[in-house]
This record gives structure tokens, sequence and C-alpha cells, in this order.
RNA sequence: UGCCUCAUGGUGUAAUGGUAACACAGCAGAUUCUGAAUCUGUUAUUCAAGGUUCGAAUCCUUGUGAGGCAACCA
């Protein structure tokens, strides 16, 4: 874990305010207790990252009185799957965080949790329901209009009682029984109007297997396992706003919770030219419009990881983005930024060719071979170098060179001169064109006298310094340019209420270049390894795709680009 | 035609009744064997109208705009 992560922001935000104020006053015996707790229905994504940063990163950031816990909220056995609780464990870790013995599940409460149920009808406090699911919502009124209570409210405890068990036990189909509090039918507040508790499941729970048949709620089981586990900031998103009297509701009406904890909300991450909810995540992966949760093009953790985006770049754009109420939408560029940040202090320099052109160097001996020493880090001499090797025959980048240049071009063009970066400067002297007119081959000639950087007495210095790879030693590899997902920010709000999202997507998000002439150096990257390719981009070795000998890269992000072609 | 929350440059945030600041993006320059990085400079901000106050981004009122709320989802 960097020390970075553990240190809280130069101001704090509300939240941080509001925790610092409770210490102060010696509340919660000076501990700070949160929780991460995901529903085991998808991965999670970059807006996850923000809540795991703030749990977590409150609890480092008091150390060592405090923790987070990692619970999983697994209370709908029809939507939740072990491969989902399996990719969230490895996602937080691989963000830097640790639960250590603090992993709880939602179902190991469930028979606390039904006891507490039996303690609020004992109290008069819920009932069982037997209208229809479509009764209860017409009976819930409107967001004007109160509702009616159903007539099962008026049942007496012991009925009651004898209707829940009969629930757990079994006798009752789906949908025929709830459990409801009893609260407030003409609440403005709909959460408030006598809220389902629980109801009647009869699915098999990746966890508790067929031992139940009735299924806490949400709103029921969130606060009572929070009281439970000591918790005593529970942070969540915005649109939990008005389930926060409930939850103070339940809290303060059951007796025998260890804690008493306090729900405070945040407003969740929105990024440019990209969906967030997991629901639409999900529809990428099933409808095969990427390649899988760690689609290197999905905002979600394993997908950006496997882009080859660090968890220290996801921590520090987690820390830029600050934490407030208020519903912004992030630009995509804050990312980068972090991103670009981080990969540059880590990433070691290679060279390679994207686009080919070949570049004969006609003055160049024939059977000569001379190996080039380039640093592998230029602001790091502890990165040691590497020899790159040079022949007769070079590929260069086709932008690197223009037959007609814009305005301030400044790389190969006919008759100019460009440095080929570490080793010498070349002129172009002749183009070689097929039959279509395609440019297929360019003629120079080098100067021996420029060798290192050296500028001979009277010559003015190339401005263009472009790589290059030795044809006869280049590696062919794959890479993979990925771009944003959706061509407009919001892809969400575009598309409106019954609009597809999808048909924003981009078709150009994803372009394979089988024929990537790199340096000989790169044929042994460790998969798992970043890269620069210099005057290029930022590159992940596939740790998956890459073979040993024949690596994969994908593009994490592009190096800036300050020329503007003019 | 309800209730709740929010509103500071293009974007994200800070300023907690006392000089509106930082980062990103943009622009300009320096530097550079990466048109990167680095460094310097720079453009641009308090939703509106009233009120309280010596003094308001901050407190109050009204308005406007945005988001959320009527699952047996989380």
């Amino acid at each position: 874990m960097s020390e970075a992560a553990a240190t809280p922001p130069a101001s704090l935000d509300f939240i941080r305010e509001m925790i610092a104020a409770d210490l102060a006053a010696g509340r919660n015996d000076g501990k700070v207790v949160t929780r991460f707790p995901p529903e085991p229905n998808g991965y999670l994504h970059i807006g996850h990252a923000k809540s795991i940063c703030l749990n977590f990163g409150l609890a480092q950031e008091h150390a060592p009185n405090s923790r987070c816990h990692l619970r999983f909220d697994d209370t709908n056995p029809t939507k939740e799957e072990v491969e989902y609780v399996d990719s969230i464990m490895a996602d937080v870790k691989w963000l830097g965080f640790d639960w250590g013995e603090h992993l709880f599940y939602a179902s190991d409460y469930f028979e606390k949790l039904y006891s507490f149920a039996e303690q609020l009808i004992t109290k008069g406090l819920a009932y069982v329901d037997d209208q229809t699911h479509e009764e209860m919502r017409a009976n819930r009124g409107t967001l004007t209009s109160p509702g009616t209570r159903s007539a099962g409210a008026d049942r007496s405890v012991k009925e009651n009682l004898d209707l829940f068990r009969r629930m757990r036990k079994g006798e009752f189909k789906e949908g025929e029984k709830v459990l409801r509090a009893k609260i407030d039918m003409a609440s403005p507040n709909m959460n408030l109007r006598d809220p389902a508790l629980y109801r009647i499941l009869h699915a098999h729970h990746h966890r508790t297997g067929d031992a139940w048949c009735i299924y806490p709620m949400y709103d029921y089981a969130h606060p009572l396992s929070d009281a439970l586990e000591s918790i005593t900031h529970s942070l969540c998103t915005l649109e939990f706003e008005h389930h926060r009297p409930l939850y103070e509701w339940l809290i303060s009406n059951v007796d025998g919770l260890p804690g008493a904890p306090y729900q405070r909300e945040f407003a969740r991450l929105n990024l440019t030219y990209t969906v967030m909810s997991k629901r639409k995540l999900l529809r990428l992966v099933k409808d095969d419009l990427v390649n899988g949760w760690d689609d290197p093009r999905m905002p979600t953790i394993s997908g950006m990881r496997r882009r080859g985006i660090t968890a220290a770049s996801i921590r520090s754009f987690c820390k830029t983005i600050g934490l407030t109420k208020f519903n912004s939408l992030t630009e995509i560029a804050l990312l980068e930024h972090s991103i670009r940040e981080d990969l540059n202090k880590i990433s070691h320099r290679a060279y390679g060719v994207l686009r080919p052109i070949k570049v004969v160097i006609t003055n160049y001996p024939e059977d000569q071979v001379e190996h080039f020493e380039a640093p592998n880090h230029p602001e790091d001499p502890a990165a040691g170098t590497r020899q790159v090797p040079l022949c007769r025959e070079i590929y260069i980048e086709s932008d690197d060179f223009m037959e007609f240049p814009s305005d301030g071009f400044h790389r190969l063009k006919p008759g100019g001169e460009v440095r080929l970066k570490f080793a010498f400067c070349i002129i172009c002297q002749e183009i070689i064109k097929d039959e279509a007119g395609n440019i297929v081959e360019l003629r120079c000639t080098y100067d021996d006298a420029t060798r290192h950087g050296k500028k001979p007495e009277g010559r003015t210095k190339p401005k263009g310094i472009i790589h290059w790879v030795s044809a006869r030693h280049a590696v062919d590899a794959a890479v993979r340019l990925y771009d944003r997902l959706f061509t407009v920010e919001t892809p969400d709000a575009d598309a409106g209420e019954d609009g597809d999202f999808a048909q924003f997507l981009n078709p150009a998000s994803c372009e394979t270049i089988t024929n990537a002439k790199l340096e000989p150096s790169l044929k042994e990257a460790a998969p798992g390894t970043h890269w620069q390719f210099e005057r290029v981009a930022y590159f992940y070795a596939d740790p998956i795709d890459s073979k040993p000998g024949a690596p994969v890269f994908n593009r994490t992000v592009t190096l800036k680009d300050g020329w503007v072609k003019k």
C-alpha cells in the first residue's frame, strides 16, 4: 500500500468532517468502522473504486483503531453468483486494499435477522400482508397522494407471528405473503409507506443453499447488518438518501443491536464517454458487444486492469475527484491524466512502429549491423540501458513522413532531415511508389557525423526526432489500439428513456494491428508489464493472450500530442 | 403537480461570515535525442433576484435549473 493512499486529502470533504467531529466528541471509542457492501451480481467498476477508496481509505487514515469490512449484500439469490463474489474480492485486493479478518456476508445474519423480524412483529411494528403485488402498489398511493393500509395490518401479533413462521416453513408460494414494517402509509417519503421487509423466494442461494425460502430486503438487512458488525459510518450513494429514515427507524426500533451506525450519502461517479450501471454493463457482456467483463474497453476494474491501467492511478484519480453531494460529470481526461502520471514513472521505454513504412539507408553498408545504447527510462538512470540494433533497412512510423508536409510539420519530408533517435540523422532522397501510387519505400542517406546527438559545425539541428526499428531485427506483434467505447459524452442521457445506449457504441473502439514492428527486446516482454513505445503510447503486455516470445500489447492510453496539425 | 437533495471557470474540487484558490483541459513560452515528461506564464468561476451584515460563494427568503423517490431489486 502506498503512503499516498493512506493520506487524507489536504482539505476535508463533508464525510471526513463529520467523522472528525465524531472523533472529537469521543463517539465510538475513537474508532471508525466502515464497510464496502457490494451485491455479488456483477463486476466492480470505477464507480465502485470511488466507494472502495473512501471506505478502506478512511480505515487506513484512522489506523490502527479502525477497520473496513468487506460485506457481500447477498439478499437476493436470484441475481447473485459465486463468480461475482470471487471477482469482487480479487478486484478489491488488486486495488490495494485489505479487509483482513473482516469478510462478511449478509446471508450469515439470516437467522439473526429473522429473529429481529419476530421482535418487530411482537412489538406490533411489522405485519404479514397478503395483498398481491398489484394491490400493494395501488394502495401505496402516489407521490402526491397518501396510501391506504392493508386490512391485514390489523391482525393480532399472534396471528402475524404464526403467518411469518409459516412463511419461513415454506407454506406459501412466492408473492402470496410479504412481511411489512408498520410505519406510515401517508408519509411523503414513499420508503416509509409500510416497506416490505421479507419476501418469499423459493430460490437456491449461493451460500445458504435451500435453507431459506424467505429473504430479507436490502432496506431491512442493510442497517441491521451494519449494526451487527458495529459499523460506525455507513456510506452509500445519493439514491439511498430517502432510505435513510427507514435505516434510522430500524436501528432505533430493533433491540439488542451491538452498534448504532448512521448512514450518509455521497454522489456517485459519472464519467464522460462511459456507462456505469451494472445493468448496462451486463448487457454489453451478454450481448457480446464487448469481450467479457474484463474487456479493456470496459470501465470495470478487471477491464481497466487488463488495459494496463494501474491500481495506483485509479487510487490517485479517486483522490482528485473528491467527495461531494453534487451530481457531477467527470471528464475522462482527468482519469487519463492520473494514468499517464503513473505510467510515465513506471514504464520502461522501447521502440514500436505501429504502421510501418520501410526506409532504405542507401549509403549504409548492406551487411553492417550496429547497436545503439538507449536508456530504458529518460528520468531514471537506475532503469538501465539496452542495445538497439540497426541495419541498412529500417521501419519508421508512416505518420512520421509527409510527402506534402503541412505547416509546422518537422518530421521526415522529401529532401528533409530527421534524427533517428539515439542513432544518427537521415535525409529523404527519394520516394518509391507502387503502381497504385502508394508509398512503399523511402530512400534516405545518413550522415555519419551526426551520431549520438552530434551536430556538425554550421549545420542546423533537425527539429524532428523519430523512433525506428531495424527491419532485419524487427519482431512482428499484435497490438490492440483501444479507444473510448462510446462516441458521445453521455450515452445514457442521449439515449433517453426509451432509447438504446448501444446505438452510441464506437465502432472504432478496438483496432487490432497484427504486423506492428517492434524492437527485438520487446519479444521477451513479460505478460503484465507496462511499456511506453516512445512517441506513441503506453502499452501493456496482455497477461492472457501473450505467449512466450509472442507478446500481445494493449494500448492503455496515448501520449499527449501537443502538435496540432495546421 | 408532492417530498428530499444539490448548484463555484470548459471539467472536477477548495475557500466553513473577512483577498474566490488548486488540479485537469486550453493557450503561450522555456527546455528536451519522445511534438512526451519537466518548468514558467496565461485565459476563464460564485444560477437569479431580494434580504441580514461593516463585510456574503458561505446565513435567510423567493425563484430558476439539475438529480432522486411510488420493486416482493440493491
